[in-house]
DNA sequence: TTTGACCTTCACACTAGTGTCAACCATTTA
DNA sequence: TAAATGGTTGACACTAGTGTGAAGGTCAAA
């Protein structure tokens, strides 16, 4: 597919795809006019790379990233470098700390809105009464 | 105590500390001589914030979800507006996504280590032997 | 064949957050 | 008193990611 369908399937703006692209996250092929031409299976990259974003994991580490990711189960090259490893550890330390500091503050959000929606609740009862 | 202690307490530059109180965050008062003092609970505030923003939470949001945070478990003012609990379920739906990719990709990158430890265990007993 | 939709690259601008430096004021200590 | 340390504001720069528009090529359909 071209680029405008994979921005429709992957909720994407083309400009940001061709960031990607910019960043060596998604290099499509090319037809004989020019165009990008995606794959299917970019469609669910393209969402992996716009949460990963969203969620402050730099273009930088994804690319690094994002070749495990592809691997099936427990396959790795045997080459792999520690340096890589290094930097693989870290990125899940940091991981680990923005979910549970996304969990937290949500939950204490979840808390407020449900207070909320009692007490409008118990005001909306009072008012029907 | 003063921005230099804050800092150093929370881990976070004065740079940034200063750009908060810009956004309102954290507005502290001011001494006669005109240096920022902070009370010592901003400390967690302060390292809240800053995991916030580097999940992805912008300060104009944090900003709004602030304050709700702040109050005690179920305290809910009366004059609640709409407007800010519909901004508040979008926020918790959108830190549910990040936390749900987050957890994914952590996952995948953490069974990818642990296949490359185990592959350099195996390695390193075939050397050895 | 011309319109319209979609593609190309290039470039400028903008927001968010942070780094950094300049010029200056305050407080403590040698 | 002079130096060191740490505070102040202001400005400029930079990275990351995205918006947007110009100028132009491609292709299908009217």
């Amino acid at each position: 597919m071209r680029i405008g369908e994979l921005s429709k399937l992957s909720n994407t703006p083309t400009r940001s795809l061709r960031y990607y692209e910019e960043q060596g996250l998604i290099v499509p092929r090319r037809l004989e006019n020019g165009y990008r031409e995606y794959d299917p299976y970019l469609i669910d990259r393209a969402i992996q790379i716009r949460g990963l974003i969203d969620s402050g994991v730099p273009t930088k580490i994804i690319a690094l990233i994002l070749p495990c990711l592809d691997k099936p189960r427990g396959i790795v090259p045997d080459d792999i470098q520690p340096e890589l490893l290094a930097i693989l550890r870290d990125e899940r330390e940091k991981m680990t700390q923005r979910i549970d500091f996304l969990t937290r503050n949500r939950d204490s959000i979840a808390t407020y809105i449900d207070a909320a929606d009692a007490a409008l609740a118990r005001r909306t009862a009072g008012t029907a009464a």
